[in-house]
DNA sequence: CATGAATGAGATTTCATTCAT
DNA sequence: CATGAATGAAATCTCATTCAT
């Protein structure tokens, strides 16, 4: 009975987190209303209180749960292919994320919390350090088979590799006219300039 | 006399915008009250009503001034020597701007907000559009006197510079260690490679 | 059950409606306060807004309802015996309304308010011809019954009813011996010379 | 030297209250600000208050000009002809006066604020007394004239006749398609029934 | 006296959170 | 646990009034 109970509770628990995605993604943070998160799953609005002590505890918690999911999706993809492979493959999922609205405007939306909230800070750079450290162990990976040659280290590389994911983010908000998945070819050619060609 | 007074009036509404640029980039702009932004510049609550119609009405001319200092930035830069080495200085300055937490807290507010408010994005959209534009510009001039060669179009080229644009400013939010300044050398590499190196 | 709640929150309005005339009689509808509203019914201040959107839509709600009210007291009036008497008896009811304070103060401040705002003009002249109408109606009645006789229309014989009791309603505010009650003989002689006596 | 300013003074002070008459009748006492009366005399906002000392004194001393010239209108009036004529021609006059939105506005303003303020209200009240006692001065001279025959005292007659008036006043307010020049052959009617006609 | 910028109290409205049912 | 009505603190914006110039 237990067990039924606390499946249940986490399916709702996601449910809200999904929610509040969408309506971080739509309107932003402060602008969206536990009420709205609520109606989404079509639930009561102060049954949120039962989940979630806080609305910023939903936002923390969708936070963590955003580092989870690309952890994840970073170590699966390891797994796949070589790791060079593996970080290219990672470019056309990050092109495919950024043109979704909800993803894009939730990365957009937490980073602008982080900037003004301690807690959501905390975590994001945490999210973000576990990325680099993903991208840079594939970068290693690479450079151990032989695959890359490049004067950068694997945690330079790794920056840059970030910096570039978040360019393409940034630019699918302010240009209307760009199309990530058209872009691909060019974001793979500064990729493998950063990782196969030499010096400084 | 007219004059001063216009002047005065001028005046202070740079100096609400100032404090409202500092305000925004430290809290953002839904957690900022209007009557910080009036503390700041030590004015009474109700008198920044006086300059602006509305908070929202701050948020859109600073907008519109970020986007006209930038404009005249460009065209300073292209001025004073060859546009190539214009397109690698304006990377130190941007290394620059992003290092300090106003301009980058700025930069990063308002591109939420753009996501969330038309009228914001409008503006936001238009700033980027002529940011765009004068980086072509000077890309083109730059392939006319034979500085670079590349397959890709000005314009092709100018959205790739300003992804490494805001990928360095989403860097300095996102990882504390991240020094802009310590990493123009690759920036400027990424850029020789953008604008020197053939075909895709 | 639906029920009960609908019925609750009905009842809730009406009593929030209940409060608004005798503030809006008060103090007029500029001076209320929403908050005043919510202590007469010992309500909690940000509670009214779930049972009206705007201070306004309570205003207007209570235009309706008087006008509903108004409505429904002459059909009963009519039904009750002939309709000259009818009408005589209307004067009567008019003559104690006019001395509550509240309805007295309610119908001078709705008609002040109709002066300067469109939407209450509106309803505020549709409850004026519905009373009219009625008032017609009953002058035709009256009429066929040969009961009354004059040269007058019906509709102008209303509008002059309507203008006497409207007199009745000034005078108890602008003179304070002035007792509706006592004055009620020469108000019917009024109304019986209005309607009984030819020519102009 | 004094003697003009004291007269500029006292010119301003009516300019400001022909203004201050005209925004309350448009917009009602509470919506009007003081600078706006400040406006239609062409003055700066602040200046106003070197000739009253609140807004509330505004509407005081219109109030008491209002009864000032309406008394002085009934002296006019009552020396000009004979008595019954007299009152026959306040009532065309009082029919002009209603059709006109300014004076019609301002009456409806005047009653309601009476309503809410003490201040007011006692002014009103005064002003109101002393026209029907006016009123009642003229019927008593038609009545030593033989010009009349009623068995209502001069204070009841004037009484119904000031009903009359604002009933007036307020069908204007109330129906778009009362023209009051064309009812007067109906009110002279009421009135010469009123005053010719005997006991109740 | 004239100006109009500045003050600051106060009003409506929103919404996270609580809690009786 | 679910519901949704109620709470009440807080934020933007208005405007009578003051006062330096």
């Amino acid at each position: 009975m237990r067990t039924v109970n606390a499946a249940q509770r986490a399916a709702k628990r996601e449910a809200l987190l999904d929610a509040a995605a969408q309506c971080f993604a739509e309107r932003g943070y402060e602008a969206t209303r536990t009420a709205d998160i609520c109606a989404v799953v079509g639930m009561s609005s102060g049954n949120l209180f039962h989940y979630f002590r806080t609305k910023h505890d939903v936002l923390l918690a969708l936070v963590e749960r955003e580092g989870t999911q690309t952890a994840a999706f970073l170590t699966e993809l390891g797994a796949e292919c070589g790791p060079f492979d593996a970080l290219l493959g990672l470019l056309e999922a990050v092109c495919e994320m950024a043109a979704d609205p909800v993803a894009g405007g939730l990365a957009l939306e937490i980073s602008a919390q982080a900037h003004r909230d301690e807690d959501v800070a905390l975590r994001y750079k945490a999210n973000d350090r576990s990325f680099r450290d993903g991208l840079a162990e594939l970068v290693r990976a690479a450079d151990a088979a032989g695959e890359i040659r490049t004067d950068l280290t694997p945690e330079a590389a790794a920056t840059w590799l970030a910096a570039l994911v978040d360019g393409v983010f940034a630019r699918v908000e302010a240009d209307p006219d760009f199309r990530p998945a058209e872009q691909s070819a060019v974001l793979r050619r500064l990729v493998t300039h950063l990782l196969r060609e030499g010096g400084v």
